[in-house]
DNA sequence: GTGAAAGCGCTAACAC
DNA sequence: GTGTTAGCGCTTTCAC
């Protein structure tokens, strides 16, 4: 039989609400002898407190959820750690969901957290979502949205990544380095980064008075094996190019290792750029250049911000766009 | 204000036991015409039952934990989406920690797990973890330990992979090749893994007849930055060498890369070998010849048991150790 | 088929 | 400083 605060009580011989306050560190008002036979029996017995019952009358269970499309993909770890790291310090604990960007899984996800009673969510939608769902829209408590951003969810408070600009950085990074037919292999179109990325491309071009290509938009998923496939056809197809701009880093390193193997030198040959900065942009030869993207910081970030809302503090900021930052590696310049 | 299981009763004018059994499906006794009523009420008011008041009396959270390293380490999205994707089948939930190898860490997400009432733990302790702490020894729920068991650990339920056996098949894969001076950059050797991959390689060497160089083990950490630095370290020492199996994949990127500065031949001049088989170790080029794991399935049967065992279901097997199989890439033969 | 009522383990207001 | 007590929202037994 599980020991409970009443155990407690009756071992120590005092009340629940005395053991309450000790195990909760509210024993100002307690007397040292007291709190030292409470606390000695607690650990005698190896009493554990039962949180899901604190939880019914507290309403808080200290617990967020987070809803991203697949933490197998390279992305996600690294913004689940910050949204962790920040989430442990203050006391919270993480549910982790993969809706595997399908909006039937995340609604239910939504509702799920709900009824377990989460005290806030974050939240990355999938590339598919367009609108706010009607299990999104009745959710009433905290929800950060991170890295895509949903139109129409009212009031809503997000992280992002400033996609626009970092393509536009990486892309012109790439004119400088005298690249001149440079091809975006993008992920799925649908997405709210893809197209912010796509824009960025263009801008780029445009701004150094280069007409992009007929075939300049080359557009699939986020996987290595695109990017590895979406390089073969461009071979096959004899599609001539110098410079490819890819919609992230797992796209790039499929790409890179396409260029491989068809013996075409990077960087000399053809100029490569990713999109994240994962883990293994660096741990290929040559190294990727690419942009960073904060991903633990925006998990972090997010989960601050989330907190904040779940303390019922106003966050200063409803939207704060992170920056990136070009890496410039092995995959361009020492040029032509 | 909150909408409960009262206010439904009260809107379809019937009791909270009616309620409750409608929104649990046990609603075999309950007419078709009150049933279709209290589900359109619960639709129309938007009613999310409270789980946390379930759990309360049922005594089931419908949770389990699961305790890593670090989910940023790319061994374990796969391993975490096994078991997420075995939780969600079965209705469950998954709490995700991160123990940073930290025995403290793991033993306070131990005691918050069990606070949190969760039904089940899955736990992959860290790498410094000889014996079973004291918050280990009075966890009174389900514990399924994976890929590394813990000496002492009572009535203790494992998934583990066959280490050593795959670390055979791997070394003896590459004698097989023709490498004669085969080194071993190992992990940390305080976890049990990466003594069982240790052993395996001996073996291998030994079955072969081949005596192990003095400085045939290097020990470190299982990062690509450590297989870099090994591997320099070992050009600059001048030490020879025509085959390097790694602990795990990270390092291997990390060691091909360091071959590939160097404008060593790999697989020619030097054939190398990873362990784990990570999304990676298709990306590179050479594509790195591996052990796979099913980190994946591991994952997921660990889940499976832990739900069996939540269930009262004695598992059928206490222990499972998965094979590993030795997949052949561009890092070794081609040969010589 | 349906409802009344007890109680899960805890906290917080208030009394003493 | 410490105790009494009223719930938190739900499930479940048992009676009708």
């Amino acid at each position: 039989m599980k020991v409970t605060i009443k155990d407690i009580a009756r071992l120590a011989e005092v009340s629940t609400a005395t053991v309450s306050k000790v195990v909760n560190g509210k024993d100002q008002k307690i007397s040292s002898a007291t709190r030292e036979r409470v606390m000695r029996i607690i650990e005698e017995v190896g009493y554990v407190p039962n949180r899901i019952a604190s939880s019914m009358v507290t309403k808080r269970t200290k617990t967020i959820g987070l809803i991203i499309p697949d933490i197998a993909n390279p992305f996600f770890p690294e913004l689940a750690r910050g949204v962790e790291d920040l989430a442990n310090k203050e006391g919270y604990t993480l549910i982790l969901c993969n809706s595997d960007n399908n909006l039937e899984k995340e609604d239910a996800y939504i509702d799920m957290l709900q009824e377990k009673m989460v005290d806030g969510i974050i939240f990355t939608a999938s590339s598919s979502r367009t609108e706010v769902s009607s299990a999104l829209n009745k959710v009433r408590i905290p929800v950060i949205t991170v890295d895509r951003d949903i139109d129409g969810l009212k009031s809503q408070k997000q992280i992002v990544v400033n996609n626009e600009e970092g393509a536009f950085d990486a892309v012109s990074h790439m004119i400088e380095c005298g690249y001149k037919k440079i091809l975006h292999i993008s992920g799925p179109m649908t997405s709210k980064p893809a197209q912010q990325r796509y824009s960025g491309y263009l801008r780029a071009l445009e701004s150094h008075k280069i007409k992009p290509d007929t075939n300049h938009l080359i557009s699939g998923t986020y996987t290595g094996e695109w990017g590895f496939n979406a390089v073969q056809e461009l071979i096959t197809k004899d599609i001539k190019f110098d410079g490819i701009f890819c919609g992230n880093d797992l796209i790039a390193l499929g790409a890179l290792k396409a260029l491989h193997s068809n013996n075409i030198d990077v960087p000399h040959k053809v100029g490569l750029v990713g999109y994240d900065d994962i883990y293994m942009a660096q741990m290929v030869s040559p190294e990727l250049t690419t942009v960073k993207q904060p991903n633990y910081e925006m998990g972090y970030q997010a989960a601050e911000m989330l907190v904040s809302m779940i303390h019922g503090e106003e966050p200063k900021i409803n939207f704060e766009a992170l920056k990136t930052r070009v890496v410039v590696r092995g995959t361009t310049c020492t040029k032509k």
